[in-house]
DNA sequence: CCTACCGATCGGTAGG
DNA sequence: CCTACCGATCGGTAGG
């Protein structure tokens, strides 16, 4: 069979790919309709409205990040492996829900009052996974003690929310690579 | 004189506000205008489109990074004084222009693509800014030469480029001490 | 998921 | 910069 029923998880994943290609307000439920094959009225048997399915794609990217950070500091290892995991796995969360990542990371501030202060709240739990490793890291010696963990942990995320801008699969640089360069660049420096 | 007829870079001024906090997509043309205290359709005296207000946006975005690059560079000094005025001069034109470089950042996407592929392009160029100080660095010996000059340019930037996503003037970071952390963590690293 | 709509708003124009 | 519009499109609904 070639055609089936749309279910609201296709709603929700296609909306994810537009919302990240041309913007919350670039996208008509329109235009949502037609990436499906079908209505932008029909739209509405799935999803309420056109911000329902926005908290939904950004829900959905809060979770992966959460997820992924969980996992990472439930590593035992060093500060320096801890933090290694944190990067490594933020790089696949991205890499692997580019379409998600771009709407959660460019998209949430269109969201109203109560879910953008949702996410904001998410995304502060989510930095203070970074926050904790390097603290870790300051008081056990594995990094200096004289960085302040709350900047550096804004300048590593910084650098990975980036990737999604810039980053080809296939290019010269493997995911393994980028990782590794990651490292290599947050922990040594240029010097 | 409380009230003067506005002139067009007025428009283009007030435009650069509202795409940096709604987006392009999400700023109708009434909008701008109520900003202005005029209507939606007296703009057309000033411009041609709502996308040539984007254009002018992201153009003077474009010229803003572009003079700064080229007067960080035409300092004399080590490699890693030229990358620390680089970083210097950009954290000044994003925290002296925040509207702007927030359009400039998020909302060029929207442009059509003849002027999406001339900003690419400036972009570029401001990014070869960065990979000649640190190639320059990594020849002198100043800077590690194991490491790749355009995936660090492309580190840096992404760190210089989140700025505006958190710093907020008056807090606990004075402009010079982000200076300062940016170049440390840059130069040094965690380690 | 479609038909058949709704009122509101969109970017933009003619003519002053 | 306003008045008075234009056709197109918007998010969304009723009823099947």
């Amino acid at each position: 069979m070639v055609t089936t029923r749309n279910s609201r998880s296709d709603v929700v994943a296609a909306a994810g790919r537009l919302f990240a290609e041309k913007g919350y307000h670039g996208t008509s439920m329109r235009d949502l309709g037609r990436e499906l094959g079908l209505l932008g009225s029909s739209l509405y048997s799935h999803v309420d409205s056109k911000q329902d399915l926005l908290v939904s794609v950004v829900e959905d990217g809060a979770r992966l990040f959460q997820a992924s950070a969980t996992a990472s500091l439930g590593t035992d290892g060093s500060a320096s492996d801890r933090l290694r995991a944190l990067i490594s796995g933020h790089v696949d969360v991205v890499l692997d829900n580019l379409d998600v990542s771009r709407t959660f990371l460019n998209e949430a501030r269109m969201l109203d009052d109560r879910h953008r202060a949702k996410v904001i709240e998410e995304r502060d739990r989510y930095e203070a996974a970074f926050r904790r490793v390097l603290s870790d890291g300051a008081g056990d010696g594995s990094f200096r003690d004289d960085i302040d963990p709350k900047t550096a942990s804004i300048f590593i995320l910084s650098m990975l929310n980036a990737i999604d801008r810039w980053y080809r699969p296939g290019g010269a640089l493997s995911r393994e690579q980028l990782v590794e360069e990651l490292s290599l660049f947050v922990i040594d420096g240029l010097g």
